[in-house]
DNA sequence: ATCTATTCATAATA
DNA sequence: TTATTATGAATAGAT
């Protein structure tokens, strides 16, 4: 009989916690099952004891590939949730990086998992090592490929800062020689604050 | 109020439906944390709504760490399986082999996660593909030496298999020359039946 | 594992 | 979605 309501928190005991475990892990599973019959949904349940044995469901009968859906739907959440934080152009490069390299993610991801899949030890040597390291390889070239778009952006924006940079210091050099009559305060001389401040204005978002 | 057992199969009134799914969903979610919190475990529960909405409980907090600890333990299990039916050598051997490719596997995803994980654009680049193509690097390179290592071993295979053919050609031809008196049935000749048979009894497991 | 007193979850409804 | 409430389901503690 069920005295009082039930404390949450770690039951110490360990029998009954052990006990507990297996009923309610039973109870977890049931409603999973239960809810995915009853409105059409896919559930994976994964149940990791103490002791590291697993118990797991996955209503569709296939984990991995619940797995791989909710990567997927992770990746496309992080995303969107950056749309709101960024220019759009900007957004629009990274979000075809960010694809761009899921895609080889996959690629190499189910070249492992075919690997890990067959039962067959015979079939899972020399091609299969071949047809991972080609997209790796691939992979790889992708990457370099990207890094070179981000180092390129990067020295355009250098470029750019240091352009606005020379321009700054030319009309503080024109204002200083207009209050001062002095002719040479040094030949492109850096004057911190203000070309600072101008440079974090018109490219807050690096 | 619930009127007489309900039928475990699909709602068909689809905002019958929707509630339900709504409210199981929260007490699926609620089950999962109770028993996570009374018995120690961790527990990753993953629900896809039939409209592809995704909701989610990783009650360490971090799904991919409770995803990776699956994997993990799906490789092992089908690693301990496979062990009833190989021999000894050889299935250490692949054990190592699946290990060893399975913590490339890891860092790589560790560094992907790593990349998708961060919230903060301005740390997402150069830096991050940088380390990312190292491990690569470092994995295609562990690549070819596994599969040197398997071309290795055919190799060898194939050259033990070679001396014997040439022993039992050897043979064949003797005993032909015995019982025919001919001298030459052609040099290193060729006789499928017999040799073969040598070869699959003591090279079962290719 | 099996038994119940109780708490908990939830179907229908609004 | 949320709130209500009558009812069925789950389960703590004991055997």
């Amino acid at each position: 009989m069920v005295r009082g309501k039930v404390q949450m928190r770690r039951i110490e005991n360990p029998v009954h916690r052990q006990v507990t475990f297996c009923k309610r892990r039973m109870g977890l599973l049931k409603k999973a099952k239960d809810l995915s019959v009853l409105c059409d949904a896919d559930i994976g349940v994964m149940v990791f004891s103490p002791h590291g044995k697993i118990y797991d469901l996955a209503t569709n009968g296939n984990m991995q590939d619940l797995i791989e859906r909710y990567k997927s739907s992770l990746a496309e959440a992080q995303v969107a949730s950056r749309e709101q934080n960024m220019p759009q152009q900007q957004q629009q490069v990274m979000q075809q990086e960010v694809l761009h390299l899921r895609q080889e993610v996959d690629l190499l991801q189910n070249s492992f998992w075919y690997m890990y899949g067959e039962k067959d030890l015979n079939h899972m040597n020399l091609d299969e090592l071949q047809s991972l390291e080609s997209n790796l390889e691939i992979w790889v070239h992708n990457i370099r490929s990207t890094k070179m778009q981000l180092m390129s952006r990067e020295i355009e924006m250098l470029k750019n800062k240091e352009g606005i940079l020379k321009a700054a210091n030319d009309i503080l050099q024109e204002r200083i020689i207009e209050q001062t009559g002095i002719l040479d305060v040094g030949h492109n001389m850096m004057i911190p604050q203000v070309p600072f401040q101008l440079i974090t204005e018109s490219n807050n978002y690096f």
